[in-house]
DNA sequence: CATGAATGAGAGTTCATTCAT
DNA sequence: TATGAATGAACTCTCATTCAT
């Protein structure tokens, strides 16, 4: 009986796997293509090119060009997500060490990402109502594990009592302009630098003035 | 003689005038058709509409589509480059004070142009590569007044002995913030209590350890 | 011997019903779909849904879309061949009852295959020339037990001396006319006074003077 | 003062005119595509290339596709309307002679328009619901005279006591036979023999038994 | 200087058909 | 026998650009 019902089970688990590789090898072809061409610039039949299918294929997974993109950005913003925490829980409990380490990820993040990135800033106001709803939602979500930090490091008296929100957007930003104004840094600092640079620049508008010595190793 | 060259010299006036300002409508038309719709939804007919002139009229004043939006770009970012230095230069010498007074007036141009900003960042992927390249020296040429300023302060010893490079553009990115992240920011703070918030955030990381006393006023 | 050959049979048979069965299982899914979207909005993956099969299956029984729609006409124009003699022949033989019964059956076939007579007036001309005339011969044939009452009806004095062929395709168009303008007679008459109501109006105009007393019965 | 308005609506009526006029190229070459390649087959390419136009041209003077198709429906049935009223005027008050004359008009203006005629029946069903209204309302509209004419007959003790209604409609489906059934009928009857063979059948039909032998001479 | 009718290449999308399973 | 993923040509429609007036 068991015999009988597996190979339904299968059928279906092989289609699913199917189903998703096919969406991913299309997400990562349209990030590739948008990434030297804009999404107004990619053309369908570039991105089937890119992926090696048929311009008919991709309609089968997507509802057309604007779910591609939004595909797309949510799918970049849901990494970030469901990275963050994992990272920030590796270091412990203290909030300041849990800070410095989203941040840190969340700039390594976008370094794989950088025009990822990119694409959610150029692209979001071309996303309907909807998806921009979606799509801000995410980002909410994602600062979530920082704001929690923050929130955190104040109550405990090593921050100082500045707005969480605003500090975390202001992280946010930093970690995004790593991406923005790639042309500009890249030049001049490697990620790891980059990362150094910003903490030795945030941390002191953060850290409480007693605290400031206890977390010296982390600007070096 | 200065007769007959007078009559000329004002038509050719007249004339640049004219330009100029059919120049400026159209420019203006095109921002504001663009902040609604973004550069690539924006037709030409549309542009004509707004500007309430024919399609045919635009060919005579600007090259192209591309042609419209890097003037439109660059408009802005002149604006920046030339309000920045006489908004610095009116509260005086101290390296931190015209600091604070770049920022704050950023800012405050960010809020008066807040599409033209996203607009920046959105479509400048879509010129060709010259025009990229206009624009980010566009941008480091704004940014050489608040350089200016960091550099001093910390020749002075009045800030700490960071990148002034990373400083510039850190602040360039949260004056960018009120623009790219106005919908979580706009239902938060006002502009001023925006401004406020963030030289509340970044003094205290760029002052020395001696200096911070001096400048309490700055961050109320 | 009779023992391999018995089950071949049956196989064979089984496969030739179900072949059968298939054809009419795809022929009413198509006309079903058809009459709602029209043949040429009809797409292959909708009739496969409607029938319940896969796209594929269908290629396996007929050639193409087309194939299919010409199998669809010809299906409902044999019915009405094979349907319309025996009607005939149930009243006897006297031309003028035959005839009358004949319209009778033609429009109450017509009001059971609404749909399915439209689509011959709208798709034919879709067919390939040698599908239309293949359609055209088959309305010819089934005239012809009609035809062959008013042509016996003439002979015996019984109608006036029309041209057959005009009597018979201006009784098929008035059959017709029930579907073709069914928008406009279904609210004023049910399809029992829609037959009357042509038989009193055809029958004056048939009849020889001599004879109209005798079927007065005919139209009430 | 008028010399100088006259010039505003001179150019206005010039530019009436020119709009008119391709509109009027444009049916025209699409009912001539459509008359051999049906609604769903002519791309807009061809009918383009028809036209002697480009293709964006079309959609300047039609909304799409579809409300190409409407006009041109709409453009044979208002010749129909617009023709049938003055035809029936010239041959007097009587009304078996005004229907006649109305038949008889309606006739040729189907034999002057059979592919126009064939379309209405092919592709009406194409037609959105308000579209599809429209056209009844005009198929109404145009039976208007006939069925006047129709009721003054039988007020008049001319005709028998028949429905207007259907009388009107059977007319019409034995005028719109000519086109439907071309094929059938070309090769019998010119149409002028098509007309009398159906007047012939017809008036028997309609005209009171006291009334018949006035118009003979419409029988011969 | 100013117009806007006209162009036509190129876009996104659909769908009849095939074929490996 | 039956499936449905995959194909790619063909479709309708848009819009930047030109040019006769």
């Amino acid at each position: 009986m068991a015999k009988r019902s597996a190979p339904m089970e299968i059928e279906e688990a092989v289609r699913a796997v199917r189903t998703s590789s096919r969406r991913r090898q299309l997400l990562n072809a349209a990030v590739a293509v948008m990434q030297t061409t804009g999404f107004h610039q990619m053309s369908m039949q570039a991105l089937a090119d890119q992926a090696d299918v048929s311009v008919g294929l991709i309609y089968k997974y997507f509802g057309g060009k604007e779910d591609l993109l939004l595909a797309a950005i949510v799918d970049i913003l849901d990494a970030f997500r469901d990275e963050l925490d994992p990272a920030m829980d590796a270091v412990g409990d203290d909030p300041v060490e849990r800070l410095v380490a989203g941040f840190r990820h969340y700039v390594e993040i976008v370094d794989e990402n950088l025009d990822a990135v990119v694409l959610t800033y150029r692209e979001s106001r071309t996303l309907d109502p909807q998806g921009r709803e979606r799509i801000k939602e995410l980002e909410v979500e994602t600062s979530a594990p920082l704001r929690a930090a923050v929130e955190a490091g104040i109550a405990a008296g090593l921050m100082n009592d500045l707005d969480p929100d605003l500090v975390v957007f202001n992280l946010m930003m930093l970690a995004h302009a790593w991406a923005l104004k790639h042309w500009h840094f890249a030049p001049r600092y490697t990620v790891e630098q980059y990362i150094r640079a910003q903490v030795r620049f945030v941390l002191p508008a953060l850290l409480a003035p007693g605290a400031a010595d206890d977390y010296r190793h982390l600007m070096e």
